[in-house]
DNA sequence: TTTGAAAGTTAGTTGAAGCTAACATTTATA
DNA sequence: TATAAATGTTAGCTTCAACTAACTTTCAAA
């Protein structure tokens, strides 16, 4: 929807998690959380400056410029309302990470929106509202 | 999740909704389905005869095999649940049907249950219950 | 029954994103 | 401060799934 690949969004919001998570970002730390070997994040990290989405030069640090940091807080708000729903709907907190990493790539920003509303709408009563209450309940009998 | 790639698995369902839809899944209508473009399919019609979930001979019918069948209905079944969320969730149908796409690979069967039961939970009440009509109201005042 | 159009396939190329092996730079410690 | 360890990069290869161009098969109409 938006032109990104769903790996340069992966880069993007590993970088931007690093950044936030321990002030900076090194190939090694990204590759760690890529799952992927330090050339391949070297590779990237040409292609991502390219597109100017950070600041690199070999050896040195990277950082996120403006566009980057917009579009890598995107996937990750995006990412993050996904888990949160999935959350709702009772899926277990590592499954609907690993979920919300693989449905963030591609969904229509119309999606986000209504479902940020609902997490919204849930959140907007004091207590967890009456049904949700008996959703978690039905959910625990059903078999299937 | 199950070893299938994401590509593999739109094949699949592609050629269950044409057998389904109009008795055959012939080549030019694979690609048109895809929106790819014939000598790919041809490509991927080995793949998948090689992976045993089609029966395939140059130049004639396409059927899937049981493992095929199976395999085409789980894809589909997942990308229908999502689908049905999303329009609860107040996506617009034509939205929610190309993210279903977009969102149906590589998620885990736990989720694909979980939404499931939240979707049946939904439609165990003969109307469609206050909360819901309510999150309606909300979704549509709220700006964003 | 020939033949031309439609459909399908094969061969060879491309681009993305991964990998290993080898090399370069940086950093930290002896 | 010299050097070893850690980190980063380059070069070159692999795989996947697309593509185009050229060829083959099928089928229907003349």
């Amino acid at each position: 929807m938006n032109g990104l690949s769903p790996s340069v969004e992966d880069y993007l919001e590993a970088i931007l998690k690093l950044i936030e998570h321990k002030g900076y970002a090194q190939t090694k730390d990204i590759a760690e959380e890529m799952n992927v070997k330090p050339p391949s994040v070297s590779g990237m990290l040409i292609k991502l400056k390219k597109q100017g989405f950070i600041n690199y030069e070999p050896y040195s640090a990277i950082t996120l410029t403006p566009l980057g940091k917009e579009s890598a807080r995107k996937v990750l708000e995006g990412h993050n309302i996904i888990k949160e729903l999935l959350k709702y709907l009772g899926v277990p907190d590592k499954v609907a990470e690993d979920d919300a990493c693989a449905m963030e790539h591609q969904v229509h920003s119309k999606t986000i929106i209504q479902i940020k509303k609902f997490i919204k709408f849930i959140e907007s009563f004091p207590e967890t509202p009456e049904w949700l209450v008996s959703f978690r309940k039905y959910s625990k009998k059903s078999s299937k």
